[in-house]
DNA sequence: GAAACATTCTAGCGAATGTTAGAATATCAT
DNA sequence: ATGATATTCTAACATTCGCTAGAATGTTTC
């Protein structure tokens, strides 16, 4: 016979299983990485900064607790996202990590200090700015992500290209630039650059899947 | 000079925390009864089978994280769920793992076998029905957490005495009973209680922090 | 089939975790 | 103050985890 108290150990062991997956810094990184297009080990770790073999391991724990799947292309092994519900409990598990630990507010207050965020309007103003061109919307991640999702009206330009491909955008609008999401610098880098330059650059926190969960 | 990558470390860090504070079925299990009301570090012990010790150790753990708070009421130490953002991502952590893993999906699938649930009907409709009285819901908790919330127009009668007070309910309506939630089986013992006694019983899954969830 | 490449498997180490039991602390009732 | 109760702190142990390095596997290219 099974008892209740068996039924419900069993439950929230399989629970569990999804949590410890997410427990380990490289594995979110990963997973964040994985929102934004399906990758390559390789490309996964050199993004994470770890090893190859590293990252193999860590997708692998991934993979056990189903968050990811992954399918071999040639001598690639690509990794992708098993669903888009792991992108929204990526960004529930983060905006709960930055309600409740002082830390992490602290540390991503000290990074919205040196940055100029995009502020003062709602996401539809941007959006309607954005279609009728008053700003210009540039998605700094490399070229694969903007073409696997990318904000309305965005344009490409990774950070590796801005340098070399300033000239294409426009001195006097106001230009919006955004990356991965809240965690993901490139934003920040590439409105430094474009400030330096002069542009009147600012940068979005939201990344693409926090973009489309304020659709509501 | 500090670089992207350690600033980068140091958020997916903090937010591992919270990760890892899920990532045990018991700590997983204490959040679920903080979901329903606040409670002594005894009460927590016992419902979620474990000593006292064990439980005032993942306690501590969970209040680390931020995740819980505790305060002292004479001889007792009360905990409480820090906040209700922690509660709508323990929702989102469960049906995650529902929706990933096959091997939870089963284990939920032979509960609703043997059991019968409330089915045919909407949310609003349930609600319409309780109100007009076409149906009485039962919320079979212990009393403190009936009290702390409970779904509208529900009535209060624990499991523990509802042997004693069956004569309460009217054998010609429906009765529907739901208790903390997916996970917790005071409801399926309910059910299987009345209908034995005679009674045109069913079962609601939601508990209160999935009910509230789904009003949008 | 051999060489090159991308990834995974295996083994091993130190650090962190889950659990238990015993000592210590804080509060209440007398 | 004293004893009873509730909880936490400390120490200890086995287990698991994160990471590294070397061997093994599967795929492509020649």
């Amino acid at each position: 016979m099974v008892t209740n108290r068996e039924i419900k150990n069993e439950l929230y062991e399989q629970v569990s299983r999804i949590a410890k997956a997410s427990a380990s810094p490289k594995r979110l990184e990963l997973l964040g990485l994985l929102c934004q297009a399906p990758k390559t080990v390789e490309m996964l770790s050199q993004e994470a900064s770890i090893s190859v073999k590293l990252a193999s391991s860590h997708l692998q724990d991934l993979k056990a607790a189903r968050l990811v799947e992954s399918e071999r292309h040639g001598k690639n092994m690509i990794y992708k996202l098993a669903s888009p519900s792991v992108a929204n409990f990526l960004v529930t598990l983060r905006e709960l990590a930055q309600e409740r630990l002082t830390e992490l507010q602290e540390a991503v207050r000290q990074l919205g200090e040196s940055a100029h965020e995009w502020t003062g309007t709602t996401r539809d103003e941007l959006l309607q700015q954005a279609g009728s061109g008053d700003v210009v919307v540039i998605d700094v991640r490399p070229a694969n992500e903007f073409e696997s999702a990318h904000i309305p009206y965005a344009r490409s330009m990774p950070l590796s290209d801005l340098k070399a491909r300033l000239k294409e955008l426009p001195k006097g609008k106001k230009i919006v630039a955004y990356c991965r999401g809240p965690f993901c610098l490139m934003s920040d880098d590439a409105v430094r650059l474009l400030r330096k330059s002069g542009y009147d650059a600012v940068l979005l926190r939201d990344g693409i899947v926090e973009w489309n969960r304020r659709a509501g």
